[in-house]
DNA sequence: ATGGGGCTTTCCATTGTGGGAAGGTCAAGA
DNA sequence: TCTTGACCTTCCCACAATGGAAAGCCCCAT
């Protein structure tokens, strides 16, 4: 099948199948006149791509899992270190920004809001240190 | 001041202090042999824009809340508009990580990560729809 | 055989930060 | 005075992941 179909059975835009090609997580058979040819197992790994970044894997961890996944004898510990490593990487990031908005809302929660000038906002932004 | 000067005391790096100016943030006067000139007024937006940006201020809010810190007839009720709509984007996309952290973490609870091949973490991602 | 739509590739943009090259400038020391 | 090293300048490239657009080939239906 080529391009528009697989990407209508995976989920994915045919633009981003073609970038994970270029990134070399899957290429396809070619026909003779140059178009891609996927089979059902590629969707499967389109599929698999698309999940995976719904959870936000990074490519990087996207091509390990595949490798893995296409790995009948893989270790399921070494599929575990990756989720969980990203778990962390996650769970960091969302930390921070909870953090930033926590600040950012004790500050706003003390500003008037109205027409003054008056801003415990400004304020912080432009403390010296 | 030059910008190596300014850099140190607004905690920034001269790369950065470039990249604002050509978005627009601070345009420095400029000496007879080409250098920028910083006065310590310069060092202080630099330092508003540091402060900003730890909050994860994207660099277009920093430019509206920058033009409301000059403008002294400002209404405070525009700075907390947009530090409240930055403040939601924050909670909505941290709450969007920790959700994918929650289901990956549900995932390996149940991955035995040890050498057998079997993982549920492996079977979700590969799931037909 | 012609038109429209799908396919191909290649380049550009995003956001914020950093690396590096190639060249000008300045200050200090020999 | 000349050299040296540290600074400054601009311009290009990279990252990750996605989208957009151009220019040209291919195929099917009319």
């Amino acid at each position: 099948m080529n391009i528009g179909e697989a990407a209508g059975r995976a989920g994915l835009s045919a633009r981003m199948i073609r970038h994970y090609e270029a990134e070399g997580l899957l290429v396809p058979a070619r026909l003779a006149n140059g178009y891609r040819d996927y089979t059902p197992a590629d969707v499967a790994v389109l599929r698999f791509i698309r999940h995976a970044r719904a959870l936000a894997f990074p490519l990087e961890d996207v091509r390990r899992l595949l490798a893995l996944w296409r790995d009948r004898n893989r270790a399921s510990a070494d599929v575990r270190r990756i989720a969980l490593d990203h778990v962390a990487a996650l769970e960091a990031k969302a930390e921070a920004m909870q953090a930033m908005a926590r600040s950012l809302r004790h500050l706003a929660a003390h500003c008037h809001g109205d027409g003054r000038p008056d801003c415990p906002i400004l304020d912080e932004l432009e403390k010296t240190p």
